[in-house]
DNA sequence: ATATTGACCAGTT
DNA sequence: TAACTGGCCAATA
């Protein structure tokens, strides 16, 4: 398992991670203040020993899709450590980003010292959050309508 | 010191 | 959420 001052900290932005919920290495770097650097700690979480001292099942993709390289037992051993924390991963092996993908709180953006730029990044990706979030409630919203209409025309 | 690698990402087609 | 490109970053398999 790698130790450097840059795997320490990716380390310490994991340990944020709720139980079962999820956050994408892009999230991760974006946190660390390396908008940029989600191929690195993809990189620097390879090489994590999975004994638990760090969550690195909560780290999903762009799409919530599940790490190929995870452990030794790949996709697999991942979809199992986040079953059993009661994730539910779909048959593509991804999980569903709308519903658990976790951000830190205000007073955890706080705490990091983030540079005014990263912040301006981040409050552009909740943003973006918030519009999916209530367009997939506006799409529910209309199924549900044309059900209620199907059975009560 | 340079080239290569990888649990990635955003944009385009 | 497909396939592909170019870019990114840390460590060197």
């Amino acid at each position: 398992m790698p130790t450097s001052a840059f795997s320490d900290k990716v380390y310490e932005i994991v340990k944020m991670i709720p139980r079962g919920k999820v956050m994408t290495y892009g999230q991760v770097a974006l946190l660390l203040g390396l908008p940029r650097a989600a191929r690195a700690v993809g990189w620097t979480l390879h090489w994590v020993v999975d004994d638990g001292r760090i969550p690195c099942q909560r780290v999903v993709n762009r799409y919530g899709g599940l790490a190929a390289g995870y452990g030794w037992g790949g996709q697999e051993t991942h979809r199992a450590d986040l079953e059993a924390e009661g994730i539910e991963v779909r048959p593509d092996m991804t999980v569903d980003l709308e519903r658990y993908q976790w951000w830190p709180s205000a007073a955890d953006l706080a705490a990091l010292q983030l540079p005014p730029e990263v912040l301006e990044e981040l409050n552009q990706k909740l943003e973006f959050s918030r519009e999916q979030l209530s367009r997939s409630k506006a799409t529910l919203r209309g199924r549900v309508k044309r059900k209620q209409t199907e059975i009560n025309p």
